[in-house]
DNA sequence: AGTATGCATTAATCTATGTTAAGAAATGAG
DNA sequence: CTCATTTCTTAACATAGATTAATGCATACT
């Protein structure tokens, strides 16, 4: 259980390291994501302060994910599994609504409304983050979210 | 701790039933799906034999997922959290990871590799469910996984 | 057997989002 | 302060997948 601090930019973790450990962040914000084979990164969560960030990937041992520093951070070092009780099983099932959710909203929702729901549930990480993070986490590119933010400003007004 | 009987069509849980069931899929095969606000019906999981299926969902004891019997089936219902030890916590790593994987796939790849991917992740499902409800796993329509499916089949002829 | 229902396929057309490119605005580094 | 870099926006064009509709098959129902 080891605190350490990170500098923006900084990467905790890389694709084919070892995923055996788990953070918590104390400070600051990180994000998690992965490159694709055509070179393209794909935002799958950012960690804000509180939050628990970990690659729990399907190949033992090996993560998929990069885990990268966004702002200046300290977070804290644990071994996945470390503890077991009522408290970190209602971690592990709160983490999976929130992934049940995401999946929900990226199977039927638009890039607007994907959009719209980000801003309501995440609204400090809006703030925090280029709109192109977003527009990675959402599924869409820079240019498109741009898009349908401008759409929807002009329909609101009419 | 029961054990329930499932006729194919059976609806075992609803929308907005309570979810503080787990159900352990003991033989057969049944699915989760949401209907979404136009009234389509988006597939989030297959639960084929060995697997548990519930819905955790954000807001408590709401289920925001609908369950139900693709073929006559055998589930045993537990009331969620009601063992806590390393097994369930794998399992709970391990669901952790299938959705994170699912989301990669959803942002990253395209509706052809997405079915690539299912059709070697889940062979033995493939064989039991009608191709519109791998379409619907998928994200996209049935009419789309047909196209891209002959489309795929004349570009390995070439 | 005959009819109804659900499923798969194909095709024409439409639309949301991607791609490429350029310029403007904001941010950061020396 | 200035230059370089990153970010955001807009626009023209391209494309994957959605929509609508028609047809052919199965399967189930009477």
């Amino acid at each position: 259980m080891k605190k350490l601090k990170l500098l923006k930019g900084d990467v905790l973790q890389r694709k084919g390291d070892s995923n055996s450990k788990v953070f918590l962040v104390e400070q600051g914000l990180l994000y998690a994501y992965i490159i694709d084979e055509k070179g393209k990164e794909h935002i799958f969560m950012f960690a804000p302060k509180g939050w628990i960030v970990a690659d729990i990937s399907l190949i033992p041992n090996k993560s998929e994910l990069y885990i990268e520093a966004i702002e200046d951070s300290i977070v804290i070092e644990k071994e996945r599994g470390s503890e077991i009780n009522e408290k970190s099983i209602e971690k592990f099932e709160r983490r999976i609504a929130v992934l049940q959710n995401r999946i929900i909203m990226l199977m039927s929702a638009s890039a607007i409304e994907r959009y719209d729901h980000f801003i309501k549930t995440y609204p400090q990480i809006v703030q925090r983050v280029p709109q192109r993070m977003i527009a990675s986490y959402l599924g869409i590119t820079p240019e498109a979210l741009s898009k349908v933010k401008s759409a929807n400003i002009k329909n609101n007004k009419k």
